[in-house]
DNA sequence: GTGAAAGCGCTAACAG
DNA sequence: CTGTTAGCGCTTTCAC
């Protein structure tokens, strides 16, 4: 592997101008910025990135926090900062936490390690008081998550308003025993919490009571929906109504009811939520609430960017996007 | 940030003990690897990773080039391929080429300048002769892919077979005028022409012509399936059977079909490719080829380790994984 | 404009 | 077992 040494020594110019060419610096006499380009050319020179980073410590790199890269909301998530980052010149490192705290832990390490410039949370596993001491390494920004302990920035949906939108949908079609879905129990997270608060209050504001037996936890998956679905089969007070909090969950359900006494929607209404393909080629269509994927992660991407660009320390934001409810057959 | 001077000073021991200490050297005394590790703690130490690898040269990192992640086989690999790798310590660099072979180009950078340690293809756009340079930085395995041009490691299915199988299939159930999907033309690939050779092969052994007219080119998402669809309406002479090369465009032409004259599997019979989470909860079912995605992610991933672990810098493998043909409705 | 020289933080001989 | 020392390849003052 050639270096700078070998351009300089075959060009028969000092390192430093060699340097000063790499770096694009202005005050380089034309005539030898070309001897040089030509020297690195004919040595097949690229530049050590470790000793650049040594020097200057930037990577270029961001790491990027998913709970998974498998489920649909995240790949689109990341896609879409990917091809903002890719824009700027930044790469991506792919953070699969599934669910584990000491995994999102290990990540951080990398801000820490100076193996990436920033980090940007998609999901997120610990509390916040253990994350907060990792950004005196470098910034973070929120997507989709959020949290009141702290003012960092945050691009995300107002899950309160949409679960009353969803939930009032189903009560001006008539249903009234209306059963509620939440994913994993993530402590450091508002997002869980926004929902529920939203469920409950649009059904106290219709006054209609929630049976408890109605919740159902830590459901994500299209097999957890089919086990949501089994479970309400067996019920004998069942309820005519149920707010999944995913498409993956909706889906699920709506697969099972085929083959179930059940049907969707005469018995059971059904509101998924993303608005993912497969709401729009299943059958019967699935209703549910569209998050602008894309604008989520392209905007949080570029804000961090932003940071990173301006060497800002600090920089609040919060962006709440707007969402859209799709009515289809459920 | 502290450095290693800085837990040398504190703790009254030499650069090159406290290096040992953080490299788990055997041979260091008890008592001062404690105080060595005590003052790591006390100064919130952690070792610069690009000064570590400036001098080892070694990044932990695997760069894995797919064309998107939003598709779910991708998606898959990578998840699977993940798994492995952060057991075995190292961290993925997420590489969307979208197709482009500038794009790919610009990823095997990252291994000439020692960003990455090895490079995994799941997608590759170049020809073969354009690649095979930067194995001169590092190693390389193909998943999925696959190429004559190299005696490259390898991890795959038997594309010509499975075809062979699917076509075979819709012969004995009677189906006579059989359509064809490819997918992305791709140069450096055997994928896609070992497919349309067993597509050819298993026509002619049952003494059945190809109708020029039924193959579609550079389809792979649902809407390029829907769109499929709406051109075999407009066709007279339609096919009435479709070996679609993926599950999306599957979906697609199904979801499509709903809304259209021809019914599936009545009018058009369909086989995907995959075996993906949609094809068992969408209606009708979707009979398809199941890929073991996990495996292959796997041992790709677990061959490049070794690779990288033992040092090896060539070490030819083929492994032809077996698929299996999932008979549903279509 | 350009070159010499001083490190960035770490590891790995090499003595002891 | 442990400390001294010499760089890894690059950027950046600081003189000229």
């Amino acid at each position: 592997m050639p270096t700078i040494k070998d351009v300089a020594k075959l060009s028969g110019i000092s390192r430093s101008t060699v340097s000063r060419v790499i770096n694009n610096h202005p005050y380089v006499n034309e005539e030898k910025r070309m001897r040089v380009k030509q020297a690195m050319l004919d040595l097949g020179y690229v530049p050590n990135s470790s000793a650049q980073r040594l020097r200057g410590s930037k990577t270029k790199t961001i790491a990027v926090l998913i709970s998974r890269i498998v489920n649909p909301f995240f790949s689109g998530l990341v896609d879409a900062m990917d091809t903002v980052a890719t824009e700027a010149g930044y790469k991506l490192i792919l953070c699969n936490t599934r669910g584990s705290k000491e995994r999102e832990l290990n990540y951080l390490d990398l801000l820490k390690t100076k193996q990436v410039d920033g980090v940007v949370f998609a999901s997120i596993e610990n509390d916040w008081s253990d994350i907060k001491p990792y950004l005196a390494y470098g910034p973070m920004v929120l997507c989709n998550e959020y949290t009141d302990q702290t003012d960092i920035p945050s691009f995300r949906i107002n899950h309160f308003q949409a679960t009353i939108e969803a939930v009032t949908h189903f009560i001006k079609e008539g249903r009234t025993k209306i059963a509620f879905c939440r994913g994993d129990e993530t402590i450091g997270s508002n997002l869980g919490v926004d929902r529920e608060k939203g469920f409950i209050s649009a059904l106290t504001s219709h006054h209609l009571s929630f049976n408890k037996q109605w919740l159902f936890r830590n459901v994500s998956s299209i097999e957890d929906g089919r086990n949501v679905m089994k479970k309400i089969e067996r019920m004998t007070d069942r309820p005519d109504a149920i707010f999944t909090g995913s498409d993956e969950v909706a889906t699920g359900i709506i697969a099972e009811a085929k083959i179930s006494s059940i049907k969707v929607p005469k018995h059971l209404s059904v509101i998924g939520f993303d608005d993912q393909q497969i709401a729009g080629v299943i059958t019967p269509g699935l209703t549910t609430i569209r998050q602008p994927i894309n604008k989520l992660g392209e905007q949080t991407m570029q804000h961090m960017i932003h940071i990173l660009t301006n060497r800002i320390s600090f920089l609040g934001h919060t962006e709440v996007l707007t969402t859209e409810f799709i009515v289809r057959d459920t």
